[in-house]
RNA sequence: GCGGAUAUGGUGGAAUUGGCAGACACGCCAGACUUAGGAUCUGGUGCCGCAAGGCGUAAGAGUUCAAGUCUCUUUAUCCGCUCCA
């Protein structure tokens, strides 16, 4: 134990303890405020790298600074990564704590359309109030390392990234298809379309064709699956990714277009598809309405009008009308056919909406024996439904299932792995097609058409294209605008400060034009964690030594909400740095975990529209931070959803309470503990050590809650069963214990203790009390030594009262005796 | 529709992974005490029953000496994804 010094210099442990004897209520205001001031001064969090250590790096997602401040929900993961950290310290690591926050965003220029106040201006005052109320809740943060991404010299280095990305071709820019929100006048990704409505003002989201910026998140499609194998995600989140990134194995094969004798056109239409076995059940083909084909053959269709008129239709409708509707409509180009590669049959090609045209080729072939989706748009145009694999009925429905192939030519009689392998070696042979794996993850829309976020580092020239800015003129800062609004063209507020739009270009020196897009929310926030290594760096993002010595994260934890975003994202740019040789591995994060929300006492989400959101302000206030902080780690299971409570609240302070108050009954260390009073204490250990590393922190309470129920039921409590209680409480009430600690006259900081090691020896009770049920219902217990043997346990369990009275007329069949547990009489 | 999760007293939730269901809290009931303090302390509290006892982990079946836990079927709630060829 390190620097103890007992008694402040009072003789004995009763002439300082009387100092204390008139402060019977437990102020908790106080207390909190005074350790908060000593760890500040004291810079008790402070870390830097210390290789006589091992490292552990702690991360939670650093807030939005939202004018409406902290919310209960926040803390819940904040508090849990607070209470391992804390814990890890004691156990003799170096651990980083990092808090920061993730500044760019709409809410901030939402407000400055409506009161003109700066983004600049109004984020830093959100900032200053959550740094308040952090503060106020004592998480032990290195408040050196913190920093936000809207601060010129942090958006310094992700628009460096940016050039990296466009340097290795991973950046471009694309015209597309996006999804725009009319009301917002911004493109979103498709992790922010909710139900085809915008994730943040709820409106209906249409498409729209714009110049876009886009990352190549798809290039690392493989990898962010296969590298989940390497780290300890929760499985939820490893699967939602897996399934979002969804990949699939098929081939793409060629069908030739002809005219309706069978003449070909020249246009090959390429098809991908999951079942290249099934192509004997073809019977037509369909493409997206959306289809370059389809615009280029366009006079060539004997109906071209009605085609051009289903074109125009699909256009218009949005992407909820287009995936809510699944009845299928469509229309035959008449005039064309494909030519089915494998039969050597002409079939008719359909545009239809229920073939899309972001994924694989945007062009299928129709089975409709086998899939229900071209079944069904079989039935409404009365088209041939050719069965290629045994089983099932189809005259009610497709056949979806697996069976032995029929009608198909060479693949008779084989299974779908036999059949796979010779269709696809059959197209190859023929040069058709070849095995192609998809996607559905879509590349990144990088572009926002907003004010409020990173300039994209980028100018126009009319003769060199699209030209980087030099990286020593980096950061290129937001420049001041009039109005931050964006218009009806989809045009980003920055495109009205002319002078900063007009530049020159750094190739040629010619006229050039800035980009005005800027970055989504999500670039900032996917490299944050990086900075936190070495935030004060000016020359780097980060020093490679910080980076070798901190990374990777040890452990993560965040919302599931960000499973398909930012951790996604963050993993994928996390990779291209590592492949650039910017970072030391090639994943970012060890491990992962989630808590679940806090709904409000109604069990409905809290907002502000509902008016039940509870603030932290007012529980710290009224039950201080201690009582705050261990109420969110009690208030249910970790990782699930847990509604707030003020009368469970009210139960965490009476504890915590007692905490304080058992201290007018600890005697000096000279008062021994029994054994049974050592055996609670080593229990307790072993159960909050253990329990803290498995998230299980409501339990972990109530092992204190039990510890502490068992030292209020002692006259006198020996000075080691409260200190140990102290060390324990630490990490959940650090307060608290601080200034018991101080009050046993320590003038060490009980924060940099060691943490009390348990024996699981010592835990053991010697006797146990062993059911015994006749017929698998509960009788009676008895008590045995831990060592008895079978015999002994079953001669006492039928000595038993209850046992003797119930079995005396019966005959015994069987005795089942497991030491240590249970006895059952079978009569 | 597909995928994932959840279901235990009046409430939040425990249950060493097949071995005493309801730990720990909240609430409630009864009592004590009071320098009225977010009071505190003591006892009780799954349901039915005076009791013996019976019943009981969403519903139903099954495996087992023994099931909240394993298997099958059904239901409800929540969260994702959703015409992905």
């Amino acid at each position: 134990m390190s620097g103890k010094a007992r008694y402040n210099g009072k003789e004995t442990w009763e002439e300082w303890r009387k100092d204390w004897q008139n402060e019977e209520r437990y102020n908790f205001r106080t207390i909190e405020a005074k350790w908060q001031k000593i760890w500040e001064e004291e810079k008790a969090y402070k870390v830097d790298i210390d290789y006589n250590k091992p490292k552990f790096y702690a991360l939670v997602e650093f807030p939005y600074p939202s004018g409406a401040g902290l919310h209960v929900g926040h803390p819940r993961s904040y508090t849990a990564l607070d209470t391992i950290a804390r814990k890890k310290r004691m156990q003799g690591f170096n651990v980083l704590y990092p808090m920061g926050f993730d500044a760019f965003g709409l809410p901030a220029e939402n407000y400055a359309i409506k009161t003109g106040v700066h983004p600049a201006v109004s984020t830093k005052e959100n900032i200053a109030n959550f740094t308040r109320q952090l503060k106020s809740l004592g998480f032990s943060f290195d408040w050196d390392r913190c920093f936000n991404t809207c601060d010129p010299e942090y958006y310094k280095w992700t628009q460096w990234m940016f050039i990296q990305f466009w340097k290795h071709g991973l950046a471009y820019k694309d015209k597309m298809a996006i999804n725009w929100c009319p009301s917002c006048k911004v493109g979103l990704a498709n992790e922010e379309v909710i139900n085809g409505h915008c994730e943040r003002c709820g409106a209906e989201v249409i498409r729209r064709d714009k110049e876009q910026w886009m990352l190549a998140i798809t290039k690392y499609a493989d990898r962010l699956i296969n590298d989940l194998d390497t780290v300890d995600f929760i499985d939820r989140v490893k699967t939602t990714q897996i399934n979002w990134i969804g990949r699939s194995e098929g081939a793409e094969l060629t069908f030739e277009l002809t005219d309706n004798s069978g003449n070909s056109l020249g246009k090959p239409m390429v098809v991908y598809t999951t079942r290249p076995d099934t192509t004997f059940g073809v019977t037509y083909c369909v493409m997206a309405p959306e289809h370059p084909l389809v615009a280029e053959l366009i006079n060539r269709f004997e109906n071209s009008s009605e085609v051009q008129n289903y074109v125009n239709e699909t256009a218009k409708k949005s992407e909820l009308q287009r995936t809510s509707d699944t009845s299928k409509t469509g229309v035959e180009l008449k005039g064309i056919k494909a030519r089915n590669p494998y039969t050597d049959t002409l079939i008719p090609v359909f545009i239809s909406d229920y073939v899309l045209t972001g994924y694989g080729t945007g062009a299928i072939m129709a089975v409709p024996a086998h899939d229900q989706r071209d079944y069904d748009f079989a039935k409404v145009f009365n088209l041939p439904i050719i069965q290629v694999l045994a089983g099932g009925d189809i005259s009610k429905e497709a056949w979806e299932e697996d069976g032995v192939h029929i009608n198909s030519g060479f693949m008779d009689g084989m299974d779908k792995k036999e059949a796979m392998t010779a269709a696809i070696k059959y197209a190859q042979d023929k040069g058709f097609g070849q095995p192609k794996v998809n996607f559905k993850l879509r590349d990144w829309v990088f572009s926002r058409q907003r004010y409020w976020g990173e300039p994209i580092p980028m100018v126009y020239c009319e003769h060199c294209g699209w030209q980087p800015i030099p990286e020593d003129q980096l950061p290129l800062t937001l420049p001041n605008v009039p109005d931050y609004r964006p218009n009806d063209n989809g045009d980003s507020p920055l495109s009205n400060a002319s002078e900063w739009v007009n530049t020159t270009c750094p190739k040629c020196g010619a006229h050039a034009r800035r980009e005005t897009d800027v970055m989504p929310n999500w670039a900032g926030s996917s490299w944050y964690f990086l900075r936190y290594c070495d935030p004060h760096n000016d020359k780097e993002f980060a020093s490679p030594e910080a980076l070798k010595y901190w990374m990777n994260v040890d452990w993560y934890n965040g919302g599931m909400e960000h499973t398909t975003l930012h951790l996604l994202y963050s993993r994928f740019w996390y990779k291209f740095l590592y492949d650039c040789g910017y970072v030391p591995m090639p994943e970012p994060y060890q491990k992962r975990t989630s808590h679940g929300m806090i709904l409000a006492a109604d069990g409905e989400k809290m907002s502000k529209s509902r008016g039940n959101v509870v603030n932290p302000d007012e529980i710290v206030e009224n039950y201080g931070a201690d009582t705050f902080r261990l109420y969110e780690m009690f208030i249910g299971p970790f990782d699930q959803v847990a509604s707030w409570s003020e009368e469970s609240l009210n139960g965490v302070y009476r504890f915590v309470s007692k905490v304080y108050s058992l201290f007018s009954k600890v005697c000096d260390t000279n008062t021994q503990a029994t054994e049974e009073d050592i055996r609670a204490m080593h229990k307790c250990i072993l159960e909050v050590t253990e329990r803290i590393d498995q998230m299980k922190f409501n339990t972990a309470v109530s092992s204190l809650m039990t510890y502490v129920n068992y030292l209020s039921a002692m006259e006198k409590i020996p000075a080691q069963l409260y200190e140990t209680l102290l060390k324990l409480l630490t990490p959940f009430t650090p307060h608290l214990a601080e200034e018991m600690w101080a009050r046993l006259g320590y003038n060490t900081l009980i924060i940099t203790e060691k943490w009390p090691e348990g024996d699981a020896k010592l835990a053991e009770d010697q006797t146990v009390t062993i059911a015994v049920q006749i017929n698998g219902k509960m009788r009676g217990t008895i008590n045995v030594a831990k060592t008895a043997s079978k015999e002994d346990i079953q001669n006492t369990a039928l000595k038993l009262d209850n046992v003797a009275r119930q079995i005396k007329d019966l005959t015994v069949k069987k005795i089942i005796v497991v030491p240590g547990r249970i006895v059952n009489i079978v009569i």
